[in-house]
DNA sequence: CTATCTGTTATACTATATATATAACAAGTA
DNA sequence: TACTTGTTATATATATAGTATAACAGATAG
């Protein structure tokens, strides 16, 4: 797999974990249907807990980003992906809220913070343009 | 103050304060200079402990947006706000990848997600022309 | 049918973060 | 001197995060 984790980071383990499942979905490194390891191997690879997976796995089969069957093991959502819809942005204004209060307490303009958060989305969705290695 | 917490949620208390703070500062609401109240006051006008408003305001003052003597009190910062630094935007980044990332895969456009986020700042800098009690 | 793999559940334990409660200290001020 | 300030030090309670084992039930391959 493409995970990286940070056991040193103050951003739980799961989470890391689950955020960069859903980049992998943004991004289109992962399918929809495409199956994904299993908690134990996972966990094995990646050198932590079997719970700690399950838990990043039970939080995307929540949200809808995930369905997990027994032993066809866990897929990407095959059907339709979940929508932006008014709850999630809700959730998404309350944590962005903070952020642009931060930037703009800073002096950062309008644009300066629009510009950096364009720069990450399009990053995300295309990863192959950033920090590959190329020859 | 202007302060409303919300001792439900899961985002930790010192965290709300302080996020409000800087929200109050990029708003105008705090002016350069301005005392704040001590921690005793600011606790019992919130019934919360004197130690988390304390956990708040060093926070703050670590990020040089207040500071702090004796007997005088805590201020807001009267020289220069903290600047949008490297080390700012690369948290900025960290913090903002996971979002954009999950309303990129929840199939948001870039344009309706610069429009959120902008929405925020203006409604951040300019308080007044949202929800207030008017006649 | 049997062995094996799957997610799932249940305990138990440790460590850390959050929040509160008291108490005391040192410095500045009226 | 008396009071208020931030600061420090303990102690306690609770919740979250992470690990460690163990066992269970369903699905599948042999």
């Amino acid at each position: 797999m493409f995970i990286e984790l940070d056991l040193q980071s103050e951003v739980p383990i799961y989470k890391q974990l689950a955020d960069q499942l859903i980049e992998g979905i943004a991004s289109g490194k992962l399918s929809s249907g495409q199956p994904l390891p299993s908690v134990r191997t996972l966990a094995a690879d990646l050198g932590i807990n079997l719970h700690t997976v399950n838990k990043a796995y039970q939080a995307l089969k929540q949200e809808g980003f995930l369905e997990i069957h027994r032993k066809q093991g866990v897929i990407v959502q095959p059907g339709s992906l979940p929508s932006a819809d008014e709850a999630f942005r809700e959730r998404l204004r309350r944590d962005l809220r903070p952020l642009a209060a931060e930037s703009a307490a800073r002096g950062m303009s309008e644009d300066e913070l629009q510009e950096l958060l364009l720069s990450l989305y399009r990053q995300i969705q295309n990863p192959s343009s950033q920090g590959g290695t190329s020859p």
